[in-house]
DNA sequence: TCTGGGGTCCTAGGACCC
DNA sequence: TCTGGGGTCCTAGGACCC
């Protein structure tokens, strides 16, 4: 029996080759994405980086760098993300039945007992995904998720392993991990991080040699568990079918502050309109709902204004206008004059499966219900087939002007009829 | 004017119950 | 007189991930 083979494959600057993908001519250009908002920088090509544009860094304190290299700059588009992504797995899935889809551009595959070894099915697997989409990925193997993440990282590092490392083929597994800073190790973040830091343990492998009491202590249970896959026992499984979700959110900066409550309690509507859709797409009902606001610092120096208020249906709903007007209620509650509001979310908590849901005689269907669901439903697929914002609640508004600021979308070239990439005859 | 959005897990402490 | 021990549930806060 083969020793167990993680891989985890990584889609390199996701969201900058995405971009890539639909813009050829940017091949071997720098090209950055921007968060919402354009607040600041998400994903850059291997060229944007080499030129020292920074991760995180505010976009308006680049837009001379960007200017004077010629830097190709995009707002999010997550609809063609989304879209790539899913692409991606659906090839990744040809491979192996045991896989896990980890997030927006990345997959853990067990790649354990295929033929011709690990190494040489991620290989394969490397090829068969930048033919198929377009988009270049790197393949980390280990004898855990954690040991195939850090060989990622190394892959990524060092262009001369042609995009794929297998630590445990690796001829000095010690100096690896010597390599790694421990704030990179996947499950350490920047606060342990630090904390370790100031202990003197800097790389991979001191942290993996410290006392396991010591670990538990300070970063709890999950810090013992990524020592110890680090010292090569898997504590972490594939995890093959995600569980639900427990809550959904939707929250997003403003455009430009708002001062009204009126226009607070519009721009919730869209947040509740948006992630209540979310909740019918799983098939799942919310029983519970918490609205926040945040403001700016004011000029007299006071420190921001947060607040946050929880308020409950009288039963499980996925209905939007009645979670709409729980979320207007709620912000009565919240709102308070003569700030300036920064940014607004709601999070849907309590989240139960529709088919599950057991009706007791308490809450027997009100009259309205059922008309209430056919109504859900012909929204959900007329914004399917024509558009997210084609019908939206009047409450929402129709003007948005505090809507996000997305002045360099690309289009949306997979996943609205409006705007497929045009092919040109000669 | 100015720094994203969407999630999970763990722990501690208080309320409450038997 | 004078105040156990164990369990659950909830919330807040802090840490992590992409």
């Amino acid at each position: 029996m083969a020793a167990t083979a993680f891989a985890l494959v990584d889609c390199n600057n996701f969201y900058a080759s995405c971009e890539r993908v639909f813009a050829p001519h940017l091949a071997g250009r720098p090209v950055v994405v921007l968060s919402n908002n354009d607040g600041c920088i998400i994903a850059r090509s291997a060229e944007a980086k080499a030129l020292g544009v920074p991760m995180g860094q505010p976009a308006f304190q680049c837009r001379e760098l960007f200017a004077r290299h010629g830097i190709a700059v995009f707002s999010s588009n997550y609809a063609l993300y989304g879209d790539m992504s899913a692409r991606v797995m659906a090839t990744l899935s040809r491979f192996t039945p045991a896989m896990e889809v980890y997030s927006i551009d990345e997959a853990f595959l067990d790649l354990t007992g295929l033929p011709g070894g690990a190494a040489k099915q991620a290989r394969r697997i490397r090829e068969t995904v930048v033919r198929w989409t377009g988009i270049p990925v790197s393949v980390g193997i280990g004898p855990t998720k954690t040991l195939a993440k850090l060989a990622n990282r190394a892959a990524k590092k060092h262009p001369d392993c042609g995009g794929v490392l297998d630590f445990s083929a690796h001829p000095d597994p010690d100096a690896l991990l010597a390599s790694v800073p421990v704030e990179d190790v996947w499950g350490i973040g920047r606060r342990h991080g630090a904390m370790l830091a100031g202990r003197g343990v800097l790389s991979a492998r001191a942290f993996r040699d410290l006392p396991r009491e010591f670990v538990r202590k300070r970063m709890t249970v999950q810090g013992v568990h990524t020592q110890l896959e680090l010292r090569g026992f898997s504590c972490i499984d594939l995890d093959k079918a995600p569980p639900a979700p427990k809550t959904l959110m939707s929250s997003r900066s403003f455009g430009r502050a708002v001062t009204t409550k009126d226009e607070l309690a519009e721009a919730l509507a869209e947040y509740v309109s948006r992630v209540a859709a979310k909740l019918r797409h799983r098939g799942l009902l919310a029983s519970g709902m918490q609205v926040y606001v945040q403001t700016y610092a004011d000029a007299s120096g006071r420190p921001p204004y947060a607040g946050s208020a929880f308020a409950a249906p009288p039963a499980p709903t996925d209905h939007t206008a009645t979670l709409i007007s729980l979320a207007t209620q709620a912000l009565g509650g919240l709102f308070r004059p003569g700030w300036r509001y920064k940014k607004a979310g709601v999070i849907l908590l309590g989240l139960e499966s529709r088919a599950g849901r057991q009706l007791s005689l308490l809450d027997a269907p009100a009259p309205e219900a059922a008309r209430n669901e056919r109504l859900m439903a012909a929204l959900d697929a007329v914004n399917a087939k024509w558009g997210q914002d084609t019908l939206a609640p009047a409450a929402c508004g129709i003007t948005r002007p505090w809507a996000m600021r997305q002045e360099k979308r690309s289009p949306r070239y997979t996943t609205d009829w409006d705007e497929l990439p045009v092919a040109r005859a000669g």
